[in-house]
DNA sequence: ATCGGCTCGCGCAA
DNA sequence: TGCGCGAAGCCGAT
């Protein structure tokens, strides 16, 4: 592997012992370089490696929608890993402490881990520093380009970032090594994770129910990948119509990390009919999605106003004690009950389908904000909604497009309104102007189960 | 139907 | 220092 995907945090001596690879934003055994990594470095010690993941019985605004498709889709990777000779093992309890524990009781000798910028976990990596005397090496396996490499500072918009990922496009995307199986055999041989014993013990909501209409794992993944390249991209141009069935619709395998953006890439390159519609692609699957990271990763608060341009916190500021003609309560907005049936039709489809059409997701994020008393409020509302509805929430992708929305993250300013200031306004006459409103509103009653 | 103005600041050319 | 232009728009003039 490029050893430029790797970040060594804090330097330190080398022990010998088995390699662990603890495994909490890219959860696949292919395509995946942390893992890669980690067998690699197993490799040249003639070490065993196992792989460890926490089982939490609560997370975040997580639902039995989310631990649902999380935990099938562990089911599938755990069994590919055993096949590779490659132990999964669950943890439970404060990460970083345990996995530091885990560690000294097995006497390890190098964990190797996934990036993730945002705080939660940041918290994680920085607790097993200080719990261990172990190396810690991590790996981005979800951008193509190293976050550390694309830039190091936090991002203007897309235009600025474009020319720094594609520089480095040509190194990065490259096709992924065999992954045979590990030749060095974990010490004991321990039971695969009883995951349906597992989700039998959760605590999570279970009023969000799981979806039918996807699957998860990363077979299903790839799955998805290829019926979109053959069916779908064509008519990618057509993206901006929420009426339209032409999204790709990988948005939660890629949140969960059962499908590599590397992978959808290169098989988007690949694909016969190069053009506009995979241009198209490209520049949401890596520019944005990049750009998206960068973001979480520079700004400690990405879901807060302090996360957001100067220009858009001073223009907010100024127009916090507007009057504002509508108000909606947490309750009336989870309940899709407000005057706008646009707004309403959007919050039920995420509601019902764990996913929003992306070009809504703007639309409705802004009326949060209209209806809001302030701007932090509008984060915290927008965000919660996401976080409990959507399969891909909780993800760097989420903060960032709803601070876009609400905080001009990315964007510039406009021409100056009330509630809005300077943020880019978007209303009903502007959605009837590009697609037909009815009937996506006609889709999407409510009487939709 | 189409166009310009709104409004901000980065990054490059000069 | 000046200038072009950008993550998905709105509005009013023509």
């Amino acid at each position: 592997m490029n050893p430029r995907r790797c970040r060594v945090l804090v330097p330190r001596p080398e022990h010998s012992g088995p390699i662990l690879y603890w495994m909490h934003r890219d959860l696949r055994a292919h395509d995946n370089w942390g893992l890669i990594h980690a067998r690699e470095q197993a490799l040249a010690r003639g070490a065993a490696l196992g792989v460890v993941f926490f089982f939490f019985f609560r997370f975040l605004d997580a639902t039995l929608r989310h631990f649902d498709f999380l935990l099938r889709g562990l089911d599938e990777t755990a069994s590919r890993l055993a096949e590779a000779n490659i132990p999964c093992m669950t943890l439970t309890g404060e990460p970083g402490l345990e996995v530091a524990r885990f560690a000294r009781q097995i006497g390890a000798g190098l964990v190797v881990t996934d990036f993730d910028p945002l705080r939660i976990k940041r918290t994680w990596l920085a607790q097993f520093l200080e719990a261990s005397p172990l190396p810690l090496h991590e790996v981005d396996s979800r951008n193509i380009v190293p976050c550390w490499i694309a830039s190091d500072k936090r991002e203007f918009m897309a235009k600025t970032i474009r020319p720094k990922i594609r520089r480095h496009l040509q190194e990065f995307l490259e096709p992924f090594p065999d992954f045979p199986p590990h030749p060095h055999a974990w010490p004991r041989h321990p039971d695969l994770p009883d995951f349906a014993r597992l989700r039998s013990t959760l605590v999570a909501d279970a009023s969000v129910t799981p979806v039918t209409w996807i699957s998860p794992g990363e077979q299903a993944g790839l799955d998805l990948l290829r019926t979109f390249l053959s069916t779908r991209l064509r008519r990618y141009g057509l993206r901006n119509d929420p009426n339209e069935e032409v999204c790709s619709d990988l948005s939660a395998h890629l949140h969960f990390g059962m499908l590599s953006a590397q992978r959808a890439a290169l098989e988007v390159m690949d694909h016969p009919d190069r053009g506009e519609q995979v241009d198209a692609f490209i520049e949401e699957l890596i520019i944005r999605r990049e750009l998206a990271d960068n973001f979480c990763a520079h700004t400690p608060e990405y879901d807060r106003v302090t996360g957001f341009p100067a220009w858009a916190q001073e223009s907010l500021r100024i127009h916090e004690s507007d009057v504002r003609p509508v108000i909606y309560s947490p309750e009336a907005l989870e309940h899709a009950r407000t005057h706008d049936p646009l707004w309403n039709a959007a919050q039920r489809q995420m509601v019902a389908s764990g996913k929003m059409h992306g070009y809504l997701r703007m639309y409705w994020a802004k009326k949060i904000l209209e209806w809001s008393e302030n701007a932090n409020q509008a984060m915290a509302m927008a965000i919660r909604l996401n976080d409990r509805y959507s399969l891909d929430g909780r993800d760097s992708n989420g903060y960032t497009g709803i601070a876009w929305s609400i905080g001009g993250v990315h964007d510039r300013g406009w021409a100056e309104r009330p509630i809005f200031g300077k943020i880019r306004y978007m209303n009903f006459q502007g959605a009837r102007r590009k697609f037909d409103v009815d009937a996506f509103v006609r889709a999407w009653p409510a009487s939709t189960p």
